[in-house]
RNA sequence: GCCGGGGUGGUGGAACUGGUAGACACGCAGGACUUAAAAUCCUGUGAGCCGAAACGCUCGUACGGGUUCGAUUCCCGUCCCCGGUACCA
């Protein structure tokens, strides 16, 4: 009997599946442990490779923790509400909830196929009213709460109201728009109840707001700032403009400080926390008030922010951003039209202008305004450097110690002064440096920069023209996109106020309409439904919430996925928690994994929830890469082109080199030589050549199948003529045609890239076709052993081999492969198959606890080849063999582990074996000796020295003393690693 | 530019805290079994040198230095690749 893998795992994931066998229930006997994948998002390309990769880690960490001891909770669902269904709604009609029904179960069945221990009861859906219901509830609690900043966490709004009767805008201590309201308990209760409403969606957590925005009009929507990736949209790749729209935005920025310093309580990589540091983006600075040069008494101030007070008495300009409210009032009437002229220009580059070309540009208001410190009047510029997004979107400028302001001031012709003794070279360009004493700096004169700082800070604090300030780059999430398929907003409108609408009423369904497409009058798709309002009068929100929402709790609903009255039950959060392990990619460090900390953070406020952070531990798992195949190709046009002009009919390259046509020997000499597209180019200018993507799934090795490429594809390929190794080919009219009959198969000039698998790319590797082949426990196995799971690869076959056989090996120690005889007896171990055994048990343990887990299969394959060699078939061997390799490989395993006569399921509630350090100590002492750092021969040690005298050196001395016959070393160094070192 | 990660045979990779670099696997070459193939098993496989062979020698972890008895590992400098981010004042 061999190793059939196809009944085998057919057998067992029906056999798990009947009896239930990974479903998870609280169980207060033993410790918990939570192992969550990324939920994927159900694309309609199906499971690639790539996909599986984190969850066979995460898979193999959840098995192996039962094995363990511990209740694990290990559950999968879909983040299903996003664009690429919605746009094929657009295309045929068809509802979304349909496309994304049809994919999850494509991706289901796929998962089942590689044989995942999840809970599948715990299955949660983030596009089923019943999640949404809840990601709704989440929301209207944002709105109605707000974040105290004396007591350092979110608040009910409705403390906030009391604070306000009390003792108005005094009373209160919180995080607010830009402006921060004043105003006394009396202006508060005299204030109509829309007038209060406008004033509470300053300090709600979510809020809607005129803002600048990324509008993606290929996609009629607005994109977040980490779903925009060179100026075009992540998904579909259109291009992205400044917009000026009514959002709802979140209060992210409130707890901008603490999901900085919650950072350093986790256990996630390094550089993704960093990734998180620099998107928060904290700069400590002064803000400095610079009052503008006029006539009036009233006259404005502008306020800078700057992390170089210090630099203050170098300032020779002020720069505000174009979009600044008081742009055009501080323009004086000579300068109207220039800088009218400016604004709209700015106003007209796309962030695909911006980065593709630095130029310095700008434009004189005409009017100036007064360095506090120095009293000198500069004058007031607006250049779209500066960003009307961050601090007050003013900026001072210091052309001496900011390069950016160095070449302004170079353009404009404005004065460049030193303000430190150090600075070197600055009429050739900035220096930024804060060592030496300063100079031409009035108060601070001769100090040196901390002192400088605190003194200048103190001196605007004292006179209020200026305070030490802290400033992050973090902006409030925008929270609507212009979509169908999201979640509703739980919003209606009351005299241009927005309210919650009843709790009762949750979940808001998604109501029926006629087509995907905004409205005529540009409204978003929700605007077509029919007498969809609020109790029959109140418009609803129209806009849905964005893609992040419903994966920002989402694994507090696993915890409990049926509940009905909460998103999770006290119970099942106090004993779950929160997640030990959390897998998935490091492109989510800026999007997902920040709003997901975000809300975490405000449930943990609410006493919803009992931790801080969501997830303790982190891994990124690498992604595999594709790798697509190109071929050359000609344009069919080019030969009858050729045959127009030369009058000639047309030839099919043969074999032997005619004129005008490419033998097979000339383009073998290219292809090796590189840069062969060039040179046919040049050899054959009347040829157009380009290059073709060919699907992959019909090349082995560079040899395409030509009769299942064109069968598969016959559309695709019907106007190219490809370059073919030993002659040409070419598809047109629907059948492939050979220059010469013997071509076959056809080897074609290609050459590959590695690229991000997908569809679009015709390089996708669908996992089931490798099951079909080798099986799932080689594929588990094989996607360990590729390499380090955090590394990206790109994705190949080449070992596959390797690992099947590994595993037809391992059934070889148990049957015998052409009888089917079985091979295991109850004889006892010896001494030499103990150790094998327990030095197996020692690594896997060290490897998987340490995330190493393709070393792991290495070890694996060492043992078998080590018991294969000893001839061990001992059923006390190999029954501990079956619990180790259980993780990897959960079918295989399943089915010795009846042939042994065990329970069918128990392997996987089974003992983890322990080993015995006895079995693995060194039988000989046997080291080799360097003598100045050459290994010189082996020396051996009496059997009854013990470690420590020989780690110590002193009897390592005598006896390199008797093997080197007398002579006295300088220095002997016995190292742990086995080695002893002389020094003569 | 800035931040982060990396560079080891023909290939994927191993070497965990500095200790005989190249485990394990693929590929390749040779052999056994077989009519043959598949499957399986055995041997060899970083480069070079000496030699009949054995023993042995030299070089070798991107490059150049340093620390150390000893460096893929630690430090300094350079080059290259990948990921993130960008007029953030």
């Amino acid at each position: 009997m061999e190793y059939n893998h196809r009944e085998i795992e057919k057998k067992w994931q029906q056999f798990w599946e009947n009896n239930q066998t990974y479903k998870t229930d609280i169980d207060h006997n033993k410790p918990k442990y939570y192992v969550l994948d990324m939920f994927p998002y159900p694309s309609g390309a199906g499971l690639h490779v790539g996909h599986p990769l984190g969850y066979i880690a995460s898979d193999i960490i959840s098995r192996y923790k039962r094995l363990k001891g511990f209740n694990v909770l290990h559950p999968m669902g879909f983040d299903s509400f996003g664009l690429p269904a919605e746009q094929y709604a657009i295309q045929t009609g068809q509802h979304p909830a349909i496309t994304t029904e049809q994919n999850i179960s494509t991706f289901i069945s796929q998962m089942k196929n590689i044989g995942f221990s999840y809970d599948w009861s715990r299955e949660v859906r983030t596009s089923d009213p019943n999640y949404y219901k809840w990601t709704q509830w989440i929301f209207m609690q944002l709105f109605n709460h707000y974040y105290d900043k004396d007591a350092d966490k979110a608040l009910p709004i409705n403390h906030l109201v009391a604070q306000f009767e009390k003792g108005g805008s005094a009373a209160v201590n919180a995080v607010c728009d830009e402006e921060t309201p004043e105003f006394t308990a009396e202006d508060w209760n005299a204030m109509s109840e829309k007038e209060q409403q406008i004033l509470l969606l300053k300090y709600r957590f979510t809020f809607p707001e005129e803002s600048y925005v990324n509008w993606c009009p290929g996609l009629g929507t607005v994109l977040s700032n980490d779903e925009v990736k060179d100026g075009v949209s992540e998904r579909g790749g259109f291009p992205v403009e400044r917009k000026l729209m009514k959002q709802w935005a979140m209060r992210i920025t409130a707890y901008a400080d603490r999901l900085l310093t919650g950072l350093d309580t986790i256990d996630w990589p390094e550089p993704l926390k960093e990734q998180q540091r620099n998107w928060i983006g904290k700069s400590v600075g002064a803000s400095v008030k610079f009052k503008v040069a006029s006539e009036n008494s009233d006259a404005l101030n502008i306020e800078v922010f700057t992390t170089r007070v210090d630099t203050i008495y170098g300032v020779s300009f002020m720069v505000l951003a174009p979009e600044h409210e008081w742009a055009l009032e501080l323009t004086t009437p000579e300068q109207k039209e220039a800088v009218e002229t400016y604004i709209k220009w700015a106003a007209s580059r796309s962030e695909v202008d911006r980065m593709a070309e630095k130029k310095v540009t700008g434009v004189f208001t005409g009017s100036y305004c007064i360095n506090p410190l120095s009293e000198e009047k500069v004058p007031i510029f607006l250049a779209d450097y500066v960003l009307a997004g961050y601090g007050t979107g003013a900026v001072m400028g210091v052309p001496s110690g900011d390069q950016r302001d160095w070449n302004f001031a170079t353009n404009f012709g404005l004065p460049i002064v030193p303000i430190l003794d150090s600075q070197k070279d600055i009429d050739q360009q900035a220096d930024n440096t804060k060592e030496g004493t300063y100079i031409n700096s009035g108060i601070i004169n001769g100090m040196t920069y901390k002192k400088a700082t605190d003194t200048l800070i103190g001196w605007l604090e004292e006179r209020k023209l200026g305070k030490g300030k802290v400033q992050y780059r973090l902006r409030n999430a925008v929270f609507s996109r212009q979509r169908y398929w999201g979640e509703p907003v739980p919003v209606y409108f009351k005299d241009d106020v927005p309210y919650l609408i009843d709790e009762s009423e949750l979940p808001l369904e998604l109501p029926k309409i006629d087509k995907y497409l905004p409205t005529e009058t540009g409204e978003p798709p929700l605007g077509r439904a029919e007498g969809w309002k609020y109790k029959n009068e109140y418009e609803y929100e129209l806009s849905t919430m964005p893609g992040w929402a419903g994966s920002s709790w989402y694994w507090y609903r696993y915890m409990d996925p049926q509940n009905n009255d909460a998103f999770a039950s006290k119970e099942a959060i106090d004993y779950w928690q929160r997640v030990d392990f959390y897998l998935g990619g490091s492109e989510h460090a800026t999007g997902h994994l920040l709003y997901s900390r975000f809300w975490n953070k405000f449930l943990k406020d609410l006493g919803l929830v009992p931790h801080e952070e969501f997830a303790a531990k982190l891994l990124n798992q690498g992604m595999i890469q594709g790798v697509t195949e190109f071929a050359y190709c000609l344009k069919r046009e080019s030969f009858i082109y050729k045959e127009q002009i030369e009058g000639k009919e047309l030839v099919i390259p043969t074999l032997h080199g005619n004129e005008g046509i490419i033998s097979a020997d000339e383009i073998e000499e290219l292809f090796f030589s590189g840069d062969m597209i060039e040179e046919l180019k040049s050899k054959y200018p009347s040829f157009e050549f380009y290059v073709q993507r060919l699907p992959i799934n019909h090349i082995t090795n560079n040899t395409v199948n030509v009769e299942s490429l064109i069968s598969k594809n016959p559309f695709r390929f019907k106007s190219s003529i490809f370059v073919v190794k030993n002659g040409w080919w070419y598809a047109g009219g629907g059948q492939p045609k050979f220059s010469n009959s013997i071509l076959e198969p056809a080897k074609f000039l290609t050459y590959s890239e590695v690229e991000k698998m997908s569809k679009s790319k015709l390089n996708v590797v669908n996992p089931d076709d490798i099951i079909e082949k080798y099986g799932a426990d080689t594929l588990r196995m094989y996607e360990m052993f590729l390499g380090p799971l955090t590394d990206a690869k790109p994705w190949n076959m080449n070992g596959i081999s390797g690992t099947f056989n590994f595993l037809r090996k391992f059934w070889r120690l148990f049957f015998e492969d052409q009888s089917g005889k079985q091979k295991w007896t109850d004889a006892e171990p010896t001494a030499e198959e103990l150790k094998v055994l327990h030095r197996t048990i020692k690594r896997v343990e060290e490897d998987i606890e340490r995330l190493s887990f393709n070393t792991v299969v290495s070890t694996f394959m060492i043992a078998v080849n080590d018991l294969s060699d000893l001839k061990c078939h001992k059923k006390a061997i190999l029954q501990d063999m079956l619990i180790l390799l259980a993780p990897y490989a959960p079918h295989i395993t399943e089915e010795l582990w009846v042939a042994l006569g065990n329970e069918a399921g128990t392997i996987s509630a089974a003992s983890f074996p322990v080993f015995n350090p006895k079995y693995l100590e060194e039988s000989a002492f046997e080291y080799p000796i360097q003598i100045n750092g050459k290994v010189r021969a082996n020396i051996p040690f009496p059997v009854d020295m013990s470690k420590e005298d020989i780690e110590q050196g002193v009897l390592a001395n005598e006896t390199v003393q008797k093997w080197l016959e007398g002579k006295a070393p300088k220095k002997v160094v016995v190292v742990p690693k086995r080695i002893v070192n002389v020094v003569l």
